[in-house]
DNA sequence: AATAAAGCCTAGTAAATTAGTAGGAGATTG
DNA sequence: CAATCTCCTACTAATTTACTAGGCTTTATT
């Protein structure tokens, strides 16, 4: 029950991402340092974020990246599950559990999965970082 | 962010237990069988709920393991930080964290962490194997 | 008293996952 | 056209997890 590291480092991005949103675009090697990450992890972290069209990506000299929208309208839970494969806590939640009916921990799992996600998604990026 | 097998294993067989509780001891050649794990496997993960006194074991001949107390007075999150490290879902909230000040993060994985906690806290055991 | 049936303890290993590296290809700007 | 950036994918090292093994101690039974 751990987070990964990928998501620890992911929503830090995110996080950097929303402060600079006013601001505009910041490069790979920007954040990589000021976020104190390696370039190439980060610039896979990102990819993924970008894949899932939370984070905007330009290309070629002066590219980096921006939030795909405003802060306010990203949740947290929206990131985690895209860094965190889902936010499944089990896999048998997803793949269909042969247990499924013979054991009540089964409606544990479903139970907490639901809590998680939907705590999640009641705090925005923007919440997050603002004060 | 996935559950060990320890703690899927581990919950089940507590169920288990409770469901035996008015029954009496079962031991562990009985329970691995019925619940289908390695009796070496599940003799390690009784071993941590007898040392956190959520299960009573008796040696010798015709031994084996009860639960501590009534099912209705074990909380699954009792259970589960047992056998899940605490429950903690990263590491910087029982060490210490160098970030902690510096980003808003941390902030989000401690809410997280209360929230799962005290939802949890608020199911027994004996709730969940009932009907 | 002997034996068998249990739990206790700890070390070790194999498998899987995670974290992080590396390098080159494709875009864009000045 | 050169510099600066993103994109893609494969690979490796490190860590963690899951599981096995074996010997010791305790207790009930005969």
């Amino acid at each position: 029950m751990k987070l990964s590291s990928k998501a620890r480092y992911g929503l830090k991005a995110m996080c950097y991402l929303a402060n600079n949103y006013e601001i505009g675009t910041k490069s790979l090697p920007t954040m990589a340092a000021d976020l104190d990450i390696s370039e190439k992890y980060l610039e896979q972290l990102l990819g993924v974020l970008r894949k899932s069209t939370l984070v905007d990506a330009t290309r070629g000299a002066s590219g980096g990246y921006v939030l795909a929208k405003n802060p306010y309208d990203i949740s947290i839970g929206e990131i985690l599950r895209v860094l965190e494969d889902g936010l499944v806590i089990v896999d048998c939640l997803q793949g269909g559990c042969s247990n499924q009916c013979n054991c009540s921990t089964y409606d544990v799992w479903k139970k907490l999965y639901k809590e998680i996600n939907s705590f999640l998604d009641t705090m925005s990026l923007g919440s997050i970082v603002e004060k």
